[in-house]
DNA sequence: GAGTTTGAAACT
DNA sequence: CAGTTTCAAACTC
């Protein structure tokens, strides 16, 4: 795994960010609180944001656990389930609780993950006892409040795991096990961990396990355990398996430290929301696999954690059920809606941070927050509409991202908005359940379903992908209460990723999608698979569900439109947006090679002229198939290919340099100058005449300023001229002659005879520019000249026989 | 607008 | 990894 350095990082655009930015933490830096939640918790939590990332290693010694993240509800009443909480080597954590229960993420959460490494120790057998106290300890839960509060998640070797079996229910012994907390529900019940192999068996404590089973697995805690939970069983393909078609809710927080080799470790939140149509049995066996990749808070650069990578063999496990996480510049996020898939035989490449939802499972991702803005999650009431269910929301500004569950299978509209490079997804839940009615019409059975996650008790911003500031269209607005997941972060970005069609055989490396790139469901498609769509697309549109970003607080419409705004390639949204994508041409590569340009930049061809495009969800399962060939080719296909030099090189650079040989690097075929950028060192171009001290470069810069210039002065004296005589036109019409014959002369005045004379001006700086002889000056000013004149003449007969017309 | 040139991407 | 082919954009006329 290449490690992003944090300068890297900084450098890269939003929308690009790099997964593996996400994954690979540089250890050098200190680490920040990947999701910085405040809770109103009442205790306080440690914060380790300011933990170097070395300090983020998983290992045995209780001291240097950092992994321990908080939960915290606001009654941090220890339960016997609090000692349920297992320790696998992959740190994965899926913490889920019924629909009303409120869970609220501490900023020690996030900086517990932050501080977390994905090093080889991770995937230590051993777990430290002391790794288990403090994961005890501050991880409580108080039925009372349906809070739950997980001060501190700390991976440790399997080994260890069976020593605090008393004081853990459950206790996740091998390595790569996961960690899931499941529903608060009720209060008094249990707690349960349940292994993946395992029979689950609420409110008893699993303490067995195979310590020397390489495969991690999930650990389910299930609190105030609801009859419809069924176990998370995490998959040996990294795949988190649930056989539960209720809403799941996932935080999850991943960071990869440089050092790590070995799986990422995951911390993965969830939350069930027992939707109400669903019942125990008629739940489905889909995977709850969620990644999330948390971004940094804008103080902290780069700090991205990589939640959970599910290992599981379990045969409800999703083998390519991963979850693509885009190139996203470290300050993204990943978010991960629901997914199902029914069956999973194939292993995922180790490299990719899959994430496995079961269908209809509402996932809430938690990014990373800053220290000052908390993040909440609490589930707000159930009052969904059955026919909206609330898909997937991702809600976020530069310093607020919530998530809003999926309620359904979503299906997913491609929207793109004309003149912008983002595209827009509409999310369109398919109505398992009594719901075909309107948007806008809130349904009490979805409530369940669709347990919303509100992120605070107060108004929460939601926001889609997200660039800060942009504008969001918001249609309907819905309540707080509609079911949605909120996760307040500070973050700046985050993905959403959404069930799709069943893509098995599609497992592309995910950890370096096309800027933005979003899992989606395809339209029409079944309840498995995704589809990779740019996550500018992350726009609900019309009837699906919206998320809305306000200041004052969130609520999900019906129609809401909301643009992503990213920057791409260093472009800032308001440049990427002002700036029109131009259209392509393809004709052979239908689109889904990097030939074409909308493809390469991740997004859908949108008023193309291109010949069978397949770059659009109509051909999700074409498009997803051509992202990973991609990949497999080339990791880095869709990161940027501007990027910063190498240290104490300030200049941007291109990443693969350019192999020109004949256009000397000063056309448009070189892809650095094209970027307006030199050819550095790394560029095994011929001839290349694109360096700083280039003779031909300045002069074809300084013919190019000059050129631009002599436009713009021309534009701007025939615009003024035109002007000028129209307002001349529109003035009242001075004596005229009944024969007219002196009124061209009329319009001669002060206004147009300064316009007149710019042009002539601009003609003869422009004859001059171009050496030309005297008389040919002359001439071109004298020919300048009478096309003044005949444009006067021009308006001035027009004004006459307007005139005339009306009898004045 | 058609044809050519160019170099990245894809392929072998 | 190198050579070749394919492809679409850039460029020229």
């Amino acid at each position: 795994m290449d490690v992003v350095s944090p300068e890297l990082n900084s450098l890269l655009p939003d929308e690009i960010m790099d997964t593996e930015a996400i994954e690979v933490v540089p250890h050098s830096q200190p680490v920040s609180a990947m999701v910085q939640s405040e809770a109103s918790v009442d205790t306080p939590v440690p914060m380790e944001t300011d933990t170097p990332a070395e300090n983020l290693k998983v290992c045995p010694d209780a001291t240097s656990v950092k992994l321990a993240q908080t939960l915290s509800t606001s009654i941090s009443t220890p339960t016997p389930t609090d000692s349920a909480l297992g320790i696998s080597s992959e740190s994965h954590v899926l913490i889920s609780g019924s629909p009303s229960s409120l869970l609220t993420l501490k900023p020690a959460l996030s900086i517990s993950t932050a501080t977390t490494k994905t090093t080889d120790s991770v995937t230590a057998t051993t777990v430290s006892t002391s790794g288990l106290q403090k994961l005890q300890a501050p991880f409580t839960i108080s039925p009372a409040n349906h809070q739950i509060i997980l001060n501190k998640v700390a991976s440790s070797q399997a080994t260890e795991a069976t020593k605090p079996a008393e004081t853990l229910q459950q206790v996740i012994k091998q390595d790569g096990q996961k960690l899931l907390v499941t529903t608060i529900g009720k209060p008094g019940q249990p707690i349960v961990l349940q292994l993946p192999h395992m029979t689950s068996k609420p409110g008893a404590s699993q303490t067995s396990g195979d310590l020397k089973s390489p495969v991690p697995h999930f650990k389910v805690l299930t609190i105030g355990g609801r009859s419809e939970l069924k176990p998370v069983v995490g998959s040996p393909a990294n795949q988190l398996t649930t056989v539960q078609a209720q809403q799941l809710k996932a935080v999850q927080i991943a960071k990869k430290t440089p050092v790590s080799s070995g799986t990422p470790i995951k911390f993965i939140i969830t939350k069930t929301v027992n939707s109400k149509s669903l019942s125990p049995q008629t739940s489905v066996p889909p995977v709850i696999a969620g990644r999330v990749v948390t971004q940094n808070s804008p103080v902290v650069p780069a700090r991205t954690i990589t939640l959970s990578e599910p290992h599981n063999s379990s045969l409800q496990s999703i083998p390519g059920k991963k979850i693509a996480i885009s190139p996203l510049k470290t300050p993204s996020k990943v978010t991960v809606v629901s997914v199902a898939s029914p069956t999973s035989n194939s292993s995922q490449k180790s490299v990719a941070l899959p994430v496995n939802v079961a269908l209809g499972q509402q996932i809430l991702t938690v990014q990373q927050t800053t220290p000052v803005s908390p993040v909440k999650v609490a589930t707000s009431q159930p009052t969904v509409q059955n026919i909206k269910p609330v898909p997937s929301v991702t809600v976020g500004s530069s310093q607020f991202k919530t998530i809003i569950p999926l309620a359904t299978q979503p299906t997913v509209q491609q929207i793109q908005v004309p003149g912008s490079r983002f595209h827009y997804v509409r999310l369109v839940t398919a109505t398992t359940a009594s719901s075909t009615g309107q948007p806008s019409a809130p349904s009490t059975s979805s409530i369940q379903t669709a347990k919303p996650v509100v992120v605070g008790t107060g108004p929460v911003r939601m926001s889609v992908p997200i660039v800060p500031a942009q504008t969001v269209k918001q249609v309907a607005p819905k309540p707080l209460t509609s079911s949605a997941q909120v996760l307040t972060t500070t973050q700046t970005q985050q993905r959403l990723i959404m069930p799709a069609t069943p893509l098995q055989q599609i497992q592309p490396n995910f950890t370096n999608l096309p800027p933005g790139t979003v899992l989606a469901p395809a339209p029409g498609s079944g309840n498995v698979g995704y589809a990779v769509v740019p996550a500018q697309y992350v726009t609900q549109l019309q009837q699906s569900q919206f998320v809305t970003l306000s200041s004052s607080g969130f609520t999900t419409s019906s129609s809401v439109q909301t643009q992503a705004r990213l920057p791409l390639n260093g472009l800032t949204p308001a440049e990427s947006t002002s700036r029109q994508r131009k259209p392509c041409n393809c004709t052979k590569s239908q689109c889904l090679k990097l030939y074409c340009d909308c493809f390469a930049n991740g997004e859908f061809c949108n008023n193309c002229n291109c010949n069978n495009c397949f770059n659009n969800l109509e051909h999700e399962t074409e498009r997803l198939k051509a992202i990973k060939t991609c990949l497999d080719r080339n990791p880095e296909a869709f990161k940027p290919k501007i990027g910063k030099g190498k240290e104490g090189e300030s200049e941007r650079r291109h990443s693969k340099g350019c192999n020109c040989k004949r256009s000397g690097c000063l056309k448009n075929y070189c892809e650095c100058y094209e970027a307006k950028i030199m050819c550095s060192s790394i560029c095994k171009c011929i001839g290349c005449k694109n360096f700083e001290e280039s003779p031909e470069r300045k002069t074809l810069m300084h013919l190019a300023d000059a050129a631009e210039v002599r436009v713009q002065q021309q534009t701007a004296a025939k615009t003024k001229l035109s002007s000028q005589i129209s307002d001349l036109l529109m003035r009242p019409t001075p004596v005229i002659s009944s024969g007219g014959g002196r009124m061209p002369y009329t319009f001669v005045t002060k206004e147009v005879l300064e316009a007149t004379c710019e042009c002539l001006l601009e003609q003869a700086k422009k004859a001059e520019q171009t050496h030309q002889p005297q008389a040919e000056v002359e001439r071109l000013i004298l020919e300048e000249f009478g096309h003044c004149l005949m444009s006067i003449i021009s308006s001035a007969g027009k004004a006459k026989a307007d005139c005339a017309s009306i009898n004045c």
